[in-house]
DNA sequence: TATGAATGAGGGTTCATTCAT
DNA sequence: CATGAATGAACCCTCATTCAT
């Protein structure tokens, strides 16, 4: 028999998927249920109920793509503010666009801002609020001249905008450019520009 | 008695600002009709059925809203290119901020991205597709020299990127910034931030 | 503008066609003031509900098949029984597979029968029992001797429902037998082959 | 607490009684779920959708009506022709006039007649078609000598249709001749009747 | 007089959830 | 402990009918 660790196992993947594609409310417990080769009635047993299911693959979900990449990636300890600014560039679009279960993070982050549940505050708190003071830092660190906190926050929006544009907006761009790849050289490029482009707005607005 | 237009009108109203708030599928048309002051089967008489008036909320919402912020609002035909950069991110700020009707645009196309229908290809080729090709013209415009298709292409998304950071992840803006205000002074300051931003950015990017 | 009355035949035409295709519960009120290009409201006021409508056609249908095919038909003064029967027979064929009005005006019968409204009753009176009565004569002509009541009535039934077989299941013979065609040589060898079947029937019945 | 079984089976009962009473368009889940005890969910849950209960119904029903009055009921392998055709009449005048199961069947298969469903073709294929081998092989038994295929039809139909006209013409027969008794001893009767005079046909037929 | 916008009851279906087993 | 049959609310939609114009 299988234990329960393994139907919650098997019932979190499943429902990360169908969170991640069709949102909390267009997704159905039954489906999650089949797809998890677990009984209909598992969902409510093990989490309580569906919204249960949906913040324990919220959470489930955020900690493996901060794991898998996290902003820091591979980054040296004597690494520069430009460094940074790449590395936290580039592990966002990776998230964004990997294949599996860190997209899925984004995927459900999106459908919150669109839909927002009672989850969002915590996950905000959670995993939204350090990274953005993780990139606070980097801003400060690559301002021309200690910058005051709206310039900053400026500048934080104009980062994260540019990044989270292509989780937002993906349906957009593939239907007007099909001819723009996401592959790993792709989103490379795409860093590269998003860190160029920013590095010099950033220094235009702590001239 | 009350017209055919009329309560098509009312219809299209209490749609637009359900739609917006909820979504398609999250929507009902229970709700709209009791909003509407109209009989469960208005829809269905006006509109054929749900489909059809969220198509005609689109339509109706778009229109709308780029006849209240077009992108060339207050431009004169001797405007620089850094003139009309500002004004079409102006406009398109406004538009996400407009609280009434408007902004219902913006949140229409938020869940659209979120949670796609059969509308949204339409809804890119009509609204979406236009905007990016007259912003294309100003970063050309604006660009130091010649540039590459994709080193355009690349500045058209850190633009738009930065506007619609305000669309897509508003809820979290606010959690996290909640001394962060969008009044019309306020908007002013970001458009000219993001324009500034992007012009420094795409100087750099076409250098 | 037209006149009252084309409305109403244009309605009687209309109604018919669906009546007898669809049947009444399923046919539409809609759709048969679509077809007769009258307004919606159009049977309520010019018959007071559905109902009504059906009644009407009913009423006009019968008659326009008895008048096209009376039972009758091509006899003469001094016609044999025989001549009679099939004369009988045929007219019941010819208005079985006719192909317009008249054919409607077995179908209605039909769905009366397997679905019966209120008014079937008046109905048979009207049509079907005289038919009846007629062949109750012929039958009698043909009996090798006086026959008793209920020998008669059998022999009514089985001639009645060897025709009567090809309305009510020529989907399961259009099915199994997709040869049988129903043009009207084969009609004229089917009556002729059920008159024949009948007389040795009647004489055996009444030997 | 009742099995699923036991569920699906009152819900066949209630179903088969209102389906061979109303058709299949005009019957209403809802009643069906109100008379066999059971949620308006429970159609869904065991049968899909109404049009599942609806086949689900189609083949209990055929089975329950060939099972309690098969076509050679009491037959010795020696029967004669006659002997047989008078068996094959007999079983289907009594499941026509069964009060019950069996004669929903009879109902049912009315039904699909006026109004076809997806259901007919499989239903004939099931059920009629092989009634019919059964009985041509009976009529080339009593032929006088070879007859062919066409004449052969026509006497099928011929035998089909006196026993049908039961089962089609019911509310007329039953308003016109309102003495006309369907109790054992009259459709023994009426099996005699139809079978002789159908004897006497064939041989006219076949002569 | 004749229209068509509007109505409300009722249709089949889907859903998350419950409960006896 | 885990199941799956059963639930009832709510969904969108269709319908014949009504009523002010």
């Amino acid at each position: 028999m299988r234990t329960n660790l393994e139907t919650q196992q098997r019932l979190l993947e499943a429902a990360g998927e169908i969170f991640a594609t069709r949102g909390f409310r267009a997704a159905t417990v039954r489906e999650i249920c089949q797809r998890a080769g677990a009984n209909i009635a598992a969902v409510n047993y093990h989490f309580g109920d569906k919204e249960g299911l949906y913040f324990a693959v919220l959470k489930s979900c955020s900690e493996a793509a901060l794991k898998k990449y996290p902003p820091t990636l591979g980054l040296k300890p004597t690494a520069t503010g430009e460094e940074r600014l790449l590395a936290f560039v580039r592990s966002l679009l990776l998230r964004i666009f990997d294949e599996g279960r860190p997209s899925w993070h984004s995927k459900l982050i999106a459908h919150e801002m669109a839909e927002p549940t009672k989850a969002l505050a915590a996950l905000i708190d959670k995993v939204y609020a350090p990274a953005l003071k993780q990139l606070e830092m980097i801003v400060r660190d690559l301002a021309s001249r200690p910058a005051s906190v709206a310039v900053v926050r400026q500048c934080l929006f104009s980062i994260l905008g540019q990044c989270l544009y292509f989780q937002n907006s993906r349906p957009a761009i593939q239907h007007i450019h099909p001819e723009q790849g996401f592959a790993p050289a792709d989103l490379e490029r795409l860093a590269k520009h998003i860190t160029q482009f920013s590095l010099a707005g950033i220094r235009q607005a702590t001239k």
